[in-house]
DNA sequence: CAAAATTAGATTGCGCGCAATATGATTTTA
DNA sequence: TAAAATCATATTGCGCGCAATCTAATTTTG
């Protein structure tokens, strides 16, 4: 049972078999990065990092959510979006402030800084689809196919916690 | 020219238009996210983290790497690598060390537990595997595709860094 | 050969991202 | 209604990821 086979497949199969699945997740993670770095030079200018941008296309799309509503739309907890919706207010963006009818909450509410930046991020778009060099239709292939990755992933893990 | 169209159209546009884009990037982001969620409760019992392992992967490739060899693979620098390669030495994964013929260099080698680790990787490979619920084809046409843009956008990176 | 330039890593500071915990407000329950 | 449970957010600690800076080693230049 235990002869040397046992030895060489274990050192031959993630030659081959492991690339698979770790060249997905490698891939995933190097096109993050790599957006990431894209944004960065265009969101300088205004002072936002990329996952700030992010939240605020999420504004952009409904006004005056509360910090877990935006929570649930990013996937991020209060331990992320606290303090970054600070970094937020303070640099103009956004407003911050308790519900009236409901002190746990906080309602995040653009500022006139905030609505404004929507005109600008036409330009971020632009040069963004320019650096991608892919046509509408495949980026709207590979979203799709990205969204449902995610998707099934995040459905997996609910599934686990009722296990 | 500035009548009421402009205001109008520039707060129309983006519902539409910008919902394009920065579908990609948000489903990008979240996908990284999705993943690294998977990958976290099959990683903690040795002691991993997602980034560690992906270096791990990399060595079970080619070992004996040099800080800067890994770097160019991984996308990464030494603010990053530095203090990950000291945390992967620290649970016993690898070992550094400095080359003789060029003292300005480390290189990074595999301990028996890194070895090793490439076996239960095996394991973790296939739980991924089945978490995303993917057809091996369908998996194989996206990490293609990811591996694409993120080479169109880190040569489009090169290009701004000439102009 | 000596000075200058380059190179490889390490360190520091800041902003995520997440787990764990804390605090205060609201709702449930006894 | 008072105590318990729940809920929304904030805070703390740790590990990336990246820019900027520092140190030491090597190479290039004069």
């Amino acid at each position: 049972m235990s002869d040397k086979r046992d030895q060489a497949e274990t050192d031959d199969i993630p030659a081959g078999a492991l690339a698979l699945d770790q060249q997905l997740c490698f891939a995933v993670y190097s096109a993050a990065h790599a957006l990431n770095r894209t944004y960065k030079p265009l969101l300088d200018p205004y002072g936002l990092t990329y996952p700030q941008y992010i939240a605020l296309m999420t504004l952009w799309e409904e006004d005056g959510r509360t910090v877990k509503a935006l929570g649930a739309k990013l996937g991020l907890d209060s331990g992320t979006l606290s303090p970054l919706l600070k970094r937020l207010e303070a640099t103009g963006y956004i407003v911050r402030a308790r519900d009236r009818h409901d002190e746990r909450q906080v309602l995040i509410t653009l500022t006139d800084k905030g609505h404004a930046m929507k005109r600008d991020a036409v330009a971020i778009r632009m040069e963004i689809g320019r650096a991608t060099g892919c046509s509408l239709e495949a980026l709207q292939a590979l979203t799709a196919d990205l969204q449902a990755l995610a998707g099934r992933l995040e459905a997996d893990q609910v599934h686990d916690d009722a296990a």
